[in-house]
DNA sequence: TCCATGACTCCGC
DNA sequence: CGCGGAGCCATGG
């Protein structure tokens, strides 16, 4: 990793995740560059604005980003708990006892579109 | 430069 | 399975 960093990084691979489809944590940080880094895609998604922006005022679907269990990362949170969860479903994404089945959604990034 | 922060994970029990 | 604790490491002050 170098000219870019790598909030931008994460925000590019984000944006890369097919409607439909998820990705944990740790695996944006491993396609960003930096395979133990998952706090820290939490934290860059967490300084995008409320509609999902970043700092250039790109869109940055970030609720296809939940937790390596399945579970959307608001959980307690009754305002974008609910929210992730339906946004997702929207998407066709599946959920079961409020998780969602990593086997069948989690993306599997090629690996062309890494560079 | 040092230090606290935190939308996470792995591991043991 | 669930829980608690210890790593991890990019930012910003």
């Amino acid at each position: 990793m170098t000219i870019r960093n790598f909030r931008e990084r994460v925000y590019d691979v984000v944006r890369r995740i097919p409607a439909g489809s998820v990705l944990a944590y740790g695996d944006v940080a491993a396609a960003a560059g930096s395979p133990r880094a998952a706090r820290q895609v939490g934290y860059a998604l967490a300084a995008l604005d409320e509609g999902g922006r970043d700092k250039e005022g790109l869109d940055v679907p970030w609720q296809r980003v939940i937790r390596t269990t399945g579970h959307i990362a608001f959980q307690g949170d009754v305002v974008r708990g609910p929210l992730q969860r339906r946004m997702l479903e929207d998407e066709g994404v599946e959920f079961e006892d409020d998780r969602v089945p990593m086997k069948r959604f989690r993306w599997q990034p090629d690996l062309e579109d890494l560079g």
